[in-house]
DNA sequence: CAGTATCCTCGAGGATACTG
DNA sequence: CAGTATCCTCGAGGATACTG
C-alpha cells in the first residue's frame, strides 16, 4: 500500500531509538552529559544497562566515542550527524509532553539564547494548513513534484 | 537545575507513547484504520495487547471510544486533540526513520495533497539557526521574552 | 573511572480458548 | 465482531561484585 514507506520509517526509528533509557540517553548528551559516569549519575541507571545502550547506540551509529585522554584511555559520548540529525524528534516529544503535562500550563518552549518561541507544528509552506501523518508521503527527492 | 522542565517532559512523552505498540496504533489511527479488528489485521498484535494498549491510551486522554452502532455496541477509537497533537512528534519520527533507513535514499517527504517538501528541522525565527534540544527552555506563556 | 560478569526475579509478550 | 481470561515462557531490568 502507499503507506509502507512510512510505516517502516517510523518502525525503524523507534527500533533505534524507542526505549525509554535510550532516548533518554541522547536527550543528556545533547544537554552536554558525554561521560559514563556522568550520565549514569544523572539517569540513575545500572551500569550494565547503560553500558548497553550505549554500545547500542554506537553500532547504530547515532553515538560515537570519542578518547578524551590516553593511559588510562578514556572515550566520551558524542552525537554523530545522525544522532544530532535527532535534534528535531526530541524537540517535538518534549513539547507534546510540555503541552499536555506542565505543572503550570500554558508554557512555550523558546529558543534558549534569543527567548523567541518556538513553532514546530508541521504547516505545509504551500498550503499554509496543519499536516498530519497520514497526508504524507514519500518520494524520491529526484523526482519533480 | 535549568533543564528540568524539559526533563521531565520527555520523560511524560515516553511514558505514554514510548513503546513499540502504542506509538503504531496511535499511526495506525492517524491512517484512518479506527476498528480493533483493523488494527489487529494491520499490526499483527496479540488481541489482549491490543486491549490493554488501546485502554492505556484511552486513560491518557490519547483516544477515545465512540460507538458506531448500537445492538450490539461497537465503538471505534478516534484520536482526541490531544492524540491529534501527536502529529509533529510522529512526523518527526517518521522523517527521521526516511532519511537514515530508507531503501532508497534520498527520499524527502512530501504534503500528500500538493506534493510540496515539509522542512522539519527546528530553526529559530528570529535568529534563523538550527536549535538543539538543549538550546531550548519552557517559559509560562505569559512571561515576557 | 569505566566499564564487564553474574545472578536473580518479576512481569511483559504472546498464544489460545472462551464470551456476549 | 470485539473483546476478556488464562497460562506459559523467556528475557529484560536491576543489584552487586569484580577488573584494568
Amino acid at each position: 500500500m502507499v503507506l509502507d514507506k512510512e510505516t517502516s520509517s517510523i518502525e525503524a526509528t523507534i527500533a533505534v531509538v524507542g526505549e525509554r533509557w535510550t532516548i533518554l540517553i541522547v536527550r543528556d548528551i545533547f544537554r552536554g552529559i558525554h561521560r559514563f559516569s556522568q550520565l549514569q549519575e544523572d539517569l540513575g541507571i545500572a551500569k550494565n544497562l547503560l553500558s548497553e545502550r550505549l554500545a547500542h547506540l554506537v553500532e547504530e551509529g547515532v553515538v560515537e566515542r570519542v578518547p578524551y585522554q590516553d593511559r588510562p584511555l578514556r572515550c566520551e559520548y558524542r552525537l554523530t550527524p545522525k544522532g544530532a540529525d535527532l535534534s528535531a524528534s526530541l524537540i517535538a516529544l518534549m513539547k507534546w509532553g510540555d503541552r499536555w503535562y506542565a505543572d503550570d500550563p500554558p508554557t512555550v518552549l523558546v529558543h534558549r539564547t534569543c527567548g523567541t518561541p518556538l513553532d514546530l507544528d508541521p504547516t505545509c509552506p504551500r498550503c499554509s494548513v496543519a499536516v498530519t501523518p497520514g497526508q504524507i508521503r514519500s518520494q524520491n527527492a529526484t523526482e519533480e513534484s
